[in-house]
RNA sequence: GUGACCGUAGUUCAGCUGGUAGAACGCCUCGUUGUGGUCGAGGAGGUCGCGGGUUCGAGCCCCGUCGGUCACCCCA
């Protein structure tokens, strides 16, 4: 048996599934460039110092080697697969300061691999579309509202399930647990993120023995990390928990701005949500999670945060805030469950039948005609019997097949049976049949 | 990297206490001799993931291996 088996992480689409994705892709391109974010592609490969100069992802990175690489040749750079946007983008920044006008925004949409062991929904490769903005010294709060506000709009309007954007501030969380007296906030952190997986016990139990948390600073936090709200009524929520931290103080504010203004906004899209941690460990203050309404169990589709040390050569600073959909992690299901798909697996609109095999110039001729006006066509690939022919088109979906006959130019629909003469120089399709469109199941 | 479960036609699956391979859908041909879909008849397609072992005999039992799914870790 020597048929190739797929390779578990490294999703293929079908052509109907990938007419849909890139239908997508195209609907988060055309939102991008309507609020001024620039395109961007940045190479695979980034030195494995850049990939690894922020934590301990270097687990999920995969390695580059040349097949004929010595042992001893150390004089090239270990290089790695991106496993994020970001710090590409990061890096990008810096070695192309002088040439980029601050501040920056750009949208990138590429494949990043993660060298980790896959599951439902998770993937060694897979596609982002990214926005950032990236400024000079300073980055102006309301990015932080901006961002948010474009990917409101990028999923507005896919044929998708409801979605809904929560936001935390790491300052806030951490200057909590500061101001509690627990010392390895960052750790406290990851804990508190299982909360939804393990349960309020689980937790508890493991604040108390990973970072010495006291019974009652356990049950803080898990107070803290129960609140939620749609407006900024979580200020005086949090405030009534008693613990006072200038950290914390100043996570208040920032989260409250951006919860105040999101929600004059795009109401109803944003909210603050105390147990929201994740995210890359590079995020310095506002961090976004955006899940499936009634799918959290899932996991995000789509992440950020603010970075405001990420990007810097040691003279300069350049802090961003940006956000990352995962269009694989929200695609490849609703593909492979069949909620989503494609009206047809090809983008041709019209196959021009083949009466004899003679007749294959004037049957391109057609064609091209029709091309010329935008429909998409092609020419059977062979005379075949009639019913042949159109059975070619029907198995792919493609709506219409021309006939060239006694009667003149004709065009049978095949969907109805309907076979009309037409003008080829002055027939259109139905604008919905033009090109493939997406269709939920 | 750790653990659990699973690998049989193109696909989804069945296959009894071990006795030499099945269904449905899909595909091809014909009925319908150049206008499909329905219906009917016929047909092609499998070294049962791979390697070894036990046995007179293995899809089935044992060992190994590769692959897949899920969970942990981490994250989109």
């Amino acid at each position: 048996m020597s048929r190739p088996q797929p390779l578990s992480g490294f999703p293929e689409l079908l052509p109907r599934q990938r007419i849909v994705e890139l239908q997508v892709v195209d609907h988060l391109r055309r939102a991008f460039e309507l609020h001024g974010f620039a395109n961007l592609q940045t190479r695979a490969v980034e030195p494995m110092d850049q990939l690894l100069r922020k934590g301990e992802t270097s687990k999920e990175v995969y390695v580059l080697r040349r097949l004929q690489a010595d042992d001893r040749d150390t004089s090239d750079a270990e290089l790695g697969l991106h496993f994020d946007l970001t710090v590409p983008f990061a890096r990008y920044v810096l070695e192309n300061a002088g040439k980029l006008n601050f501040p920056f925004r750009r949208y990138q949409i590429q494949p990043v691999w993660r060298g980790e062991r896959p599951q439902s929904g998770r993937y060694r490769e897979f596609w982002q579309a990214d926005i950032d903005i990236i400024d000079q010294g300073e980055l102006p709060a309301h990015y932080e509202v901006e961002v948010a506000l474009v990917v409101a709009d990028a999923l507005r309007d896919l044929p998708i399930p409801a979605v809904r954007m929560h936001v935390n501030n790491r300052k806030l969380s951490q200057g909590f647990y500061q101001g509690l007296g627990i010392a390895d906030t960052e750790e406290a952190l990851r804990i508190i993120d299982k909360l939804d997986k393990i349960g309020a016990d689980a937790v508890a139990k493991l604040l108390i023995d990973t970072v010495d948390a006291t019974p009652e600073q356990a049950e803080a936090c898990l107070k803290l990390a129960s609140i939620s709200a749609a407006d900024t009524s979580f200020v005086d929520e949090i405030r009534a928990l008693g613990v006072t931290d200038p950290l914390l103080e100043e996570g208040l504010n920032e989260l409250a701005a951006v919860v105040d203004a999101a929600a004059k906004a795009a109401p109803g899209f944003v909210v603050a949500d105390m147990k929201i941690a994740r995210g890359l460990d590079y995020y310095t203050g506002t961090v976004y999670e955006v899940f499936i309404e009634g799918q959290e169990h899932l996991g995000s589709i789509c992440s950020g945060g603010r970075y405001d040390e990420l990007a810097s050569d040691g003279k300069h600073t350049y802090p961003g805030v940006g956000l990352s959909i995962g269009v694989s992690r929200l695609l490849v299901p609703l593909l492979q469950s069949g909620a989503l798909d494609a009206t047809r697996e090809v983008p041709t609109c019209v196959l021009v039948a083949l009466a004899n095999d003679d007749d294959r110039a004037a049957a391109t001729g057609l064609a091209q005609r029709l091309r010329g006006r935008g429909i998409p066509t092609q020419v059977s690939p062979s005379a075949a019997k009639f019913g042949k022919q159109i059975k070619f088109a029907d198995k792919r979906g493609i709506p219409f097949v021309l006939f060239v006959n006694d009667e003149g130019t004709q065009i049978k629909d095949i969907r109805s049976g309907d076979q009309v003469t037409i003008d080829v120089d002055a027939w259109n399709p139905p604008a919905e049949d033009l090109h493939p469109t997406i269709v939920t199941a």
